[in-house]
DNA sequence: CAAATACATTTTGATATTCCAATATTGAAA
DNA sequence: TTTCAATATTGGAATATCAAAATGTATTTG
C-alpha cells in the first residue's frame, strides 16, 4: 500500500471518523431522546426530565457530554438552564431517523 | 408516575432504543466505512478489506456483528463471502450521512 | 489427499460506557 | 443571609467495546 494510495484513502477515513463521533452521541437511547425532545424546540434540564422520563442527575449528565461535543448549548434563564441543539448536522440526521423509527407520532 | 403514563411514553421508548441500537452500529468508524463500502454494490470480505484499509480479521469480525445485528447479509461465491446491505433502514440513513459529511465526494 | 486461499472465531488486555446515588454548587427569593 | 429550587459534579461498580493476535474452518485447485 503506497502513499498515494493513502492520501486517496485519507479523507474518508477523515469523513468517517467525524461521523461516527457524532453518530455515537445518538447511539444510547437517553442521548437521543433528549436530542428529540429539543427538535421541536428549546428545553430546561427540568423540562427534559419530564419528557423523557430520567433522573435529574442522568439527563444533567449527557446534556454535559453533549455540551462538551458542541451537540447542545444552553443558556441561564432565571434558576433553570434552557438548552437547544447546535449542531446544524443534528436535526436534519434526527428528521431521517423520525422518518424511519417514528412514522405514525 | 401511573401506568397511563407509562403506556404514553412507551412506544417513544421502544423506538429510541431500536433507533440507538442501529446507531451504535455505525457509530464506529470501521464499521461505517464497512457499510458505506456496501452501498454501491456488494463486496466480498477481500474486496472490504481493499475498501477500507482494515485487517482481515477485524473486516470479518465486524461483519459478524453486523449480520448478528441484521444489518448485512451474505452468500457463498465461490471461495468468497459477498457481503450486501439487508437492513433497509441503513441505506437511507447513510445517504443522509454521505450528505452532511462528504458533500464533495 | 495436500496445499493454498478466503473467511471465521476466540482470546485477551486495555479502555470506555452506562447509570445510579450521594453531594456540591448556583441563583433567586424571602 | 438563610433557604429553597434547579442544575452540576463526583465516585463507583457492572458491563460493554475495541482491536490485535493467534488459531480454526471451509472450499477450491492440483
Amino acid at each position: 500500500m503506497n502513499e498515494r494510495m493513502d492520501t486517496l484513502v485519507d479523507p474518508m477515513e477523515a469523513a468517517a471518523g467525524e461521523a461516527a463521533e457524532l453518530l455515537k452521541s445518538l447511539g444510547n437511547p437517553g442521548r437521543l431522546r433528549i436530542l428529540c425532545a429539543l427538535v421541536p424546540g428549546d428545553k430546561t434540564v427540568g423540562e427534559l426530565e419530564a419528557a423523557t422520563g430520567a433522573s435529574q442527575s442522568y439527563v444533567s449528565g449527557q446534556l454535559l457530554r453533549l455540551r462538551a461535543e458542541g451537540l447542545v448549548a444552553c443558556d441561564r434563564e432565571g434558576r433553570s438552564m434552557r438548552y437547544r441543539l447546535s449542531d446544524p448536522r443534528v436535526r436534519p440526521l434526527l428528521e431521517r431517523i423520525y422518518e424511519l423509527f417514528c412514522p405514525d407520532m
